[in-house]
DNA sequence: AATATAAATGCAATCGATTGCGCATTTGCA
DNA sequence: TGCAAATGCGCAATCGATTGCATTTATATT
């Protein structure tokens, strides 16, 4: 009983007792059919319940109308956000979206992305997981010559079009902006420096530090994959210091917010005695108290631009790799204004 | 220069000198191809670099191995949860998944619904439009006998499996606990009644109140779309009644927020002069001081379930629409908690 | 009216993989 | 050794839509 009728091109050829080419033709407003037939043929369709096959279609065009998306993992507020920018533009332009997570694990990024390519998606967008440390099957779509579009997470091995905020940017800003509100001591909790993004960061604060003259100090760098637990850790860390830090530029939120809790509960008055400053904006950093002051990275627009990009791509053949770097914002809240204002 | 020569099983059987329906065999461990000849197609295949072309072997087999989802953000904790959870189960299964985004706009959802139909997935997981009121493109995949799977947000009029958590267990639990901790006067957000979800919340909360012989007044229950702006006006409609209420459960944990950060400003202390319960545990319930009370709704789990629901009826061809309740938890934190304990 | 030209439609191959049926070769057993 | 059964493989059709080229039909021109 199962999908065994449903209508083609060449029911409704039979019916007119014309032909599927004809029928073919009239459905996609094709010139060369007069417009009395395309009616006939239309209504003829309608009243059969016609919907096009697309597989049929995309097989013999060789194309798929489909882009597709690889995230570590789906459920994270900076992911989802690319995914709904870009499935927003994609929608627009005629292009479906598959999406998968790699939960960031290579192997599973390894078969994804096979099984995207066999499924000969027009061009794929991937934010590549941590663990990821070998990029031959990314390679296949550059030899093919399927766009590619790298964000967040990117690579220099691939010579692709690259979508990032400025990190650098956003990590001196920070740093300034510290400084700016008189914290003395800046610490700086990093990410793995392995990952660019996190490098650029680290960077960025080292940069500022050297603009305004402060002494880079390593002992209050502290690298680690950022997770809430690492937050606390690495603050008990700083503090047990002999000249423990005024404040800490968080390599994203999560620490931020551990740490401030970790802080407030020793009787640390945030932003009064310390300042605190995370990175991405996560949405809870707004709504807690004190809210955290942070960067803005903007997810939606991120995955406008790459979806933009790579149907561009797709439409015009040109290949000219490109890294597009987005601005970031600084946020300030509460967790580092000590001086008056906001 | 484009795509212009991807190997196909033919160049394989070109190569061997054999036929490609050999060849085809082969690479599907077809018992009928001697095992020599499989290790030399193999090989072949290899070598040449071959991925079997997916789009034509779905045409062929009627079956795209695809799962569309449709929810109405992607970017919304709760949905993406959803989605995550079921692209886990379906890429272990072999399923591609494709996504869109309906924005609570029905005309979007529509040509969604009809693209999705289009690509011929094999299934369709949805979480209907809140402006969606006919139902017509959705009975195409009931007529065609295409599994189709509701969560969150149901509609009665169609017949098909539907996923849900069990709101009106969770408004009742929300209301006890609250009589629980000794608040007498509990108010209730309301979302938008043609919605089941918020109507079975309310209805929860309305028989818990019965069950514990407080009368229910009408004029402590406000509806509204839940907006971060709505919970405020109405708390401030609340707290205008001659006989203000001193515990309000909220339809959300935006309005939970909001209502909350209202009365802090307006000098009132939760919980000890007024308890608030949200729904939905969003990520920020647990991180805003107070945290926020609410229910947790297992938005991951029901990913699963609705995918395992789905590949099931897909590779079984049975069909015997159920309803699946999932169970939702209690999660008591700070703003509803006065009574010792926690 | 006859021919030239334009307009409308059909034929058949194609996209790449799959599969029922049949032929050829090998193996088994008496 | 002889014949049946088993094994291994190929032919050709199929999935549904598209398209270059050919053919038919209608319109225009002289």
């Amino acid at each position: 009983m199962n999908k065994q009728s449903e209508p083609t091109i060449h029911d409704i050829a039979r019916e007119l007792k014309i032909s599927a080419s004809t029928v073919s033709r009239a459905l996609n407003d094709n010139p060369r059919i007069s417009l009395k037939t395309k009616e006939k043929i239309k209504a003829v369709a309608d009243s059969l319940g016609y919907r096009p096959n697309t597989l049929a279609s995309n097989l013999r065009n060789k194309k798929s109308n489909t882009i597709g998306i690889v995230v570590p993992l789906i459920n994270r507020h900076f992911f989802s956000s690319v995914i709904s920018g870009a499935e927003d533009v994609a929608f627009k332009a005629g292009y479906n979206v598959v999406i998968s997570q790699s939960n960031d694990l290579a192997a599973k990024e390894i078969k994804i992305v096979q099984s995207m390519f066999s499924n000969r998606v027009d061009g794929l967008i991937i934010s590549i997981a941590m663990q990821t440390s070998t990029f031959e099957h990314l390679k296949i779509f550059k030899k093919k010559n399927i766009p590619l579009v790298f964000f967040d997470r990117v690579i220099p091995e691939i010579e692709t079009d690259k979508i990032v905020v400025d990190d650098f940017a956003g990590g001196f800003r920070v740093t300034q902006h510290l400084i700016d509100q008189g914290y003395k001591r800046i610490a700086h909790l990093a990410g793995l420096q392995d990952l660019t993004i996190y490098s650029n960061r680290k960077n960025g604060y080292i940069e500022a530090l050297r603009k305004n003259g402060i002494h880079y100090d390593e002992s209050l760098v502290i690298i680690s994959s950022l997770t809430s637990e690492e937050g606390v850790t690495a603050v008990k860390q700083l503090m047990k210091l002999p000249n423990p830090p005024d404040a800490i530029f968080c390599g994203n939120d999560t620490t931020a917010l551990s740490a401030m809790i970790y802080l407030r509960d020793m009787g640390i008055r945030i932003p009064q005695d310390f300042g605190i400053v995370g990175f991405s904006n996560e949405p809870f950093s707004k709504v807690v108290s004190p809210s955290i002051s942070t960067i803005a990275q903007p997810g939606f627009q991120m995955g406008q631009k790459a979806a933009e990009l790579i149907i561009r791509e797709i439409e015009t053949k040109e290949r000219n790799p490109q890294t597009i770097v987005l601005p970031t914002e600084l946020i300030i809240r509460e967790s580092s204004s000590r001086k008056g204002s906001q």
